[in-house]
DNA sequence: TGGGAGTGCTTTTTT
DNA sequence: AGCACTCCCA
């Protein structure tokens, strides 16, 4: 026991061993949250207050379940398998299986991923003959899951216009396909998982009786429809220990709601907030600087970060002259940091947005420095694993109509859009699934899908008596994917990865297998298919090794390096102009995606900008963000000292035609006036060029490949040129 | 059926 | 600019 609370700081060990109370921890980035998490689980348990039956601990990710469980597992020596320790949603869809009868769903229900989802929508728009550029599927979508993570079925949802009036009606047909697949979208576990206790009281007041202590990790990420869940689940005397950040909220986008943070202070918790702000991770200048930028945010609970570990090092400050320029600054200060010892895994460049990497990447890529970018396609994700998921969604549920639809003829089979069509229209006119409609069809179309279920039909059979990953095997290769793979040229990867499926399934046999046989063999495929919808799996295949890490800042959330790079400060890009455009509360969800930002760094933090940036295929004028104002200047190490990186004449491809004088939007050199240009012109600087002759420089703008200086030629006139065409020599 | 041309969009993202 | 998506033709 000692050995548990051993070295923990005094508010942490405040929260680890609390009494039974609802309470709220605002954990500080850095703060030691994980930590005091877990400890506070173990502790509860080894004390005997509660068994490991009596927890509920909820995360947003797998990632951190998985790492709550593990580290619970090392702290106590108890089995944590069967700990209802999840995701909100792994957590919903584990009830909603164990009581799919009671929840009105099949008990081998299949789980829309949001890419399912579109696809579901765009082609219940396109049977009942909707105009989709009226109503977006991409906007129908997120219309129908901001409405359930609200609690809000289509039943209920008001509609103040015709338009709405029309997208709830789609709502409600939308619920009634996926009733009739008997399919769950993400949003739907927990909505369904909601009304199923609500409804049903004497499930209900088990699970209340059951768990004692409910623990919520990213608290502040929490939605309407999670919060609700919460509290009903708590309704029986259960304790629930919220631990978040407000200040690290930075998901409003997708719906979690702030909030709840306050509600849940003033309507649980009474005095039992506890602060955990000993920051573990930055030096003290990195922690003013974030929790400089935080303060000027109104709407918090109130939290200064605070590091016995000393100054440390300043910030160092670069301004480019543009995007271009700014890669090349960052990929060189990379450089020589892992010539000077530092592991190239602790150099993260991070970004507000997406498109950013590609700049970087291209100079990381020229350099010849091994990275690896975050956020790109997913393992699941990937069509070919989409494509036999789909094969065997339909062997365990064959009215799953998006299963059929993206593997009714791939590999080809000549099954064309007009069969397919009729099928939908009789499949309609039954109200049945498309496969058991396609029996109804005559003719050729009629022969060539039912050859199809003919195909899944030998499929579920031969595969009865098989274990899941030799059922997959099988699946591959009688399906023809793996055939069809092997003859297309760019196949190798995909045939790659569906050998990893089955690795991936086996594993899963392994480390699961305890649970799995509770439900028999027949439910590990249904397991293995909500495993795969629930976790669409690491980023990418393969974990770079030694490579510098580039991701957007909301990946970043969570992780921390020695050293951090943050780029693209610039106004209308972080912030983004589009959170800006939304007010303060917008503008105040940007500052704490810059605090969030700060706070990744350890040793050593990079703020850089660019004056100009290609953005979507133009060349943009960028003023410095105004996040960077909100720094004090002294902890800040300008480093812009450094001489032009390119000689302003020898120019670079894909600046802007001569003279063509794009409007500057705003900041032309506001502020650089005085400085020299690339080249050493200034202003009064006598020059000559060929054609005009002599004459003097009375203005200049940008920098870099886009640089331009206004000259008066006296008797021929000002002229704005640009440095990197016109010969100009200074005399 | 599949590929090539044309069109439009473009913040952040987990489950 | 780059990418995803659609449409149309061979």
């Amino acid at each position: 026991m000692s050995d548990l609370l051993a070295n923990l700081n005094s508010p942490q060990l405040q929260a680890v061993t609390l009494p039974p109370v609802h309470a709220l921890i605002l954990a500080g980035a850095g703060s030691g949250k994980t930590r005091v998490l877990t400890t506070r689980i173990a502790w509860l348990i080894s004390t005997g207050q509660v068994g490991p039956h009596g927890i509920l601990a909820v995360t947003f990710t797998n990632k951190a379940a998985k790492e709550m469980t593990a580290r619970l597992a090392s702290l106590v020596p108890i089995n944590v398998r069967g700990m209802w320790i999840g995701t909100f949603h792994g957590l919903c869809n584990r009830l909603l299986r164990a009581h799919y009868r009671e929840a009105g769903l099949p008990q081998s229900f299949q789980i829309l991923d949001s890419a399912d989802q579109l696809s579901m929508v765009k082609r219940l728009l396109k049977n009942l003959n909707i105009d989709d550029e009226k109503y977006p599927p991409r906007e129908l979508c997120h219309f129908i899951n901001a409405h359930k993570e609200q609690g809000v079925r289509a039943a209920q949802a008001e509609a103040y216009d015709n338009y709405t009036q029309k997208r709830v009606e789609l709502y409600a047909e939308y619920e009634a396909q996926c009733n009739r697949e008997g399919v769950a979208d993400f949003a739907e576990l927990l909505l369904r998982c909601y009304e199923l206790l609500q409804r049903n009281e004497p499930l209900r007041a088990h699970y209340q009786q059951r768990f004692r202590h409910i623990l919520v990790d990213e608290f502040q990420d929490t939605n309407t429809l999670q919060y609700a869940w919460l509290q009903l689940l708590a309704g029986g005397g259960a304790k629930v220990l919220a631990v978040g950040d407000d200040d690290q909220s930075i998901y409003r986008f997708r719906g979690a709601e702030v909030g709840n943070m306050r509600d849940f202070e003033r309507d649980y918790c009474g005095n039992n907030i506890i602060r955990l702000e000993q920051n573990y991770r930055s030096h003290g200048n990195i922690l003013a600087a974030a929790n400089a930028i935080i303060k000027n945010n109104r709407e918090r609970l109130g939290k200064n970060l605070w590091t016995d570990a000393g100054e440390g090092e300043p910030i160092r400050a670069f301004e480019a002259y543009s995007d271009l320029d700014e890669a090349r600054f960052i990929i060189d200060e990379i450089r020589e940091l892992i010539r000077d010892g530092v592991p190239a895994t602790q150099c993260a460049i991070l970004y507000r947005s997406n498109a950013q990497s590609r700049v970087l990447e291209h100079e990381l890529f020229t350099k010849g420095v091994p990275y690896k970018v975050y956020g790109g396609l997913r393992f699941f994700e990937r069509q070919e694993i989409k494509h036999a998921m789909a094969y065997l969604r339909l062997l365990g549920n064959p009215d799953d109509d998006t299963a059929f639809l993206r593997v009714v003829n791939f590999p080809t089979r000549g099954i064309g859009a007009r069969s397919l069509e009729n099928l939908q229209a009789s499949a309609h006119q039954m109200n049945s699934s498309l496969y058991n409609a396609a029996a109804s069809l005559t003719g050729k179309a009629g022969q060539t899908v039912g050859a199809f279920i003919r195909l899944i039909e030998a499929l579920r059979q031969e595969t009865a008596n098989l274990r899941l990953p030799e059922i997959i095997e099988h699946v591959i290769e009688k399906s023809g994917l793996a055939q069809h793979y092997r003859t297309e040229k760019e196949g190798q990867e995909r045939l790659e990865n569906l050998d990893e499926l089955i690795n991936a399934a086996a594993t899963f046999v392994d480390d699961d297998g305890v649970v799995m046989s509770v439900e028999g063999e027949g439910g590990a495929l249904a397991s293995f298919l909500a495993h795969a919808s629930l976790e669409s799996g690491e980023h990418q295949a393969g974990e770079g090794q030694e490579a510098v890490q580039l991701m957007s800042v909301h990946a970043a959330k969570g992780l921390e390096f020695d050293v951090v790079f943050i780029s693209g400060l610039e106004q209308g890009l972080f912030p983004h102009e589009n959170s800006v455009n939304e007010g303060r509360e917008g503008l105040e969800e940007e500052r704490r995606l810059m605090y969030v930002a700060i706070t990744r760094a350890r040793q050593r933090l990079y703020l850089s900008c660019a004056q100009t940036r290609m953005l979507h295929g133009q060349t943009r004028y960028c003023a410095p963000s105004s996040f960077l104002d909100e720094i004090p200047a002294e902890l800040l190490l300008k480093l812009n000292k450094r001489a032009a990186p390119e000689p302003a004449w020898s120019g670079r491809a894909g600046g802007r035609g001569a003279g063509t004088g794009t409007a500057s939007s705003g900041r032309a050199s506001a502020g650089y006036a005085a400085e020299p240009m690339p080249g050493g012109l200034r202003i009064g600087q006598n020059v000559e060029h060929a054609k005009f002759g002599i004459g003097v420089i009375v203005a200049t703008e940008g920098r870099g490949g886009d640089a331009r200086v206004q000259v008066n030629f006296g008797g021929c006139g000002m002229k704005w040129l640009a440095l990197e065409y016109a010969k100009l020599t200074p005399l």
